[in-house]
DNA sequence: ACCCAGGGTCGTC
DNA sequence: GACGACCCTGGG
């Protein structure tokens, strides 16, 4: 396949850090000039802003602009989603302010369910290199200037894969949940394909929790960063557990902050903006 | 050297 | 519902 190249200018929303470092994406890498270059789908892509100019340029299956298009979510109105979270109170302005370049990627969403299985009471970088070991061994390859690429593995090719070769690859003791949640995934255990057409989210995350390795936190992720692209959920982690005590409940013991209260306080202030929301207050607390 | 925490989930009580 | 165990790695 040929390079492609795509230009756009002054797209509000849109800063490289804030998008690759917010949390939730695991493939995209930092390059000495500024610019990221990540894989995704059958992929290798690099992004570089400078001023208000975004040069979109790699190997690309199907049209450049297109892809661009639909994985960057460019076609939302984040300004106005922005507006609408930074009147709800002085704390959800901040966040808003400090991340204002985020977007919330449509990534492919096999690869979303098995990264943040792999994510559970684990480290990003660590996270990123058993992704990438993975790829490496069932991937496709892809050479892009002399440098070799791997897109994350289809189901039927991580089918080969045993227990005991996930725990070679790094995963610990997340290799059992990986190789059964491949395996419910290609016997069809449950209907992925039904979910897109699924109004209520709910019903969604009930079939996502059967999943080996899934639970509440990571099944929210998944409506999140996945091309299901959710925003009424709310993924509770230690980092949100902290933001949400140290903003709202100012509980002294934050490990006794239970999840309901935690929960509710999101929905009664975020509503179906909620998974924005939580992204905006993550990014902050992390980072700053 | 030692301890701790990391985008939690699972099995057991 | 609460509790500990869980593989591994980097940082203090």
């Amino acid at each position: 396949m040929q390079e492609q190249t795509y230009v756009i200018k002054n797209q509000d929303s849109f800063e490289l850090k804030d998008i690759f470092d917010c949390g939730q994406c695991f493939r995209w890498n930092e390059e000495k000039d500024g610019s990221y270059t990540g894989v995704f789908k059958e992929n290798v892509l690099n992004v570089k802003k400078e001023k208000n100019v975004i040069t979109f340029k790699g190997i690309i299956n199907g049209n450049i602009k297109e892809v661009v298009e639909d994985y960057f979510d460019l076609k939302r109105d984040y300004s106005k989603i922005k507006q609408e979270l930074s009147t709800i109170d002085e704390n959800i302005l901040n966040s808003v302010n400090y991340g204002k370049g985020i977007r919330i990627l449509n990534q492919e969403l096999i690869e979303t369910i098995l990264s943040f299985i792999i994510s559970a009471n684990n480290n990003i970088p660590r996270i990123k290199s058993i992704i990438e070991r993975i790829s490496g061994k069932y991937g496709k390859q892809i050479k892009w200037n002399n440098k070799t690429y791997y897109t994350f593995p289809t189901l039927e090719n991580l089918k080969k894969a045993s227990v005991e070769d996930f725990r070679n690859l790094g995963a610990g003791f997340r290799d059992i949940r990986l190789f059964e949640t491949i395996n419910m995934l290609s016997e069809g255990k449950v209907n992925v394909k039904n979910w897109y057409k699924e109004q209520d989210t709910k019903k969604i995350r009930e079939e996502l929790l059967t999943l080996s390795g899934v639970g509440p936190k990571v099944a929210d992720c998944i409506l999140l960063f996945s091309d299901l692209k959710r925003f009424d959920v709310f993924p509770i982690d230690v980092w949100v557990r902290r933001v949400m005590n140290e903003l709202y409940i100012k509980n002294p013991d934050e490990t006794k902050v239970s999840k309901k209260e935690i929960e509710s306080i999101a929905k009664e202030k975020f509503g179906n903006l909620s998974g924005l929301a939580q992204q905006y207050l993550f990014y902050w607390k992390r980072e700053a």
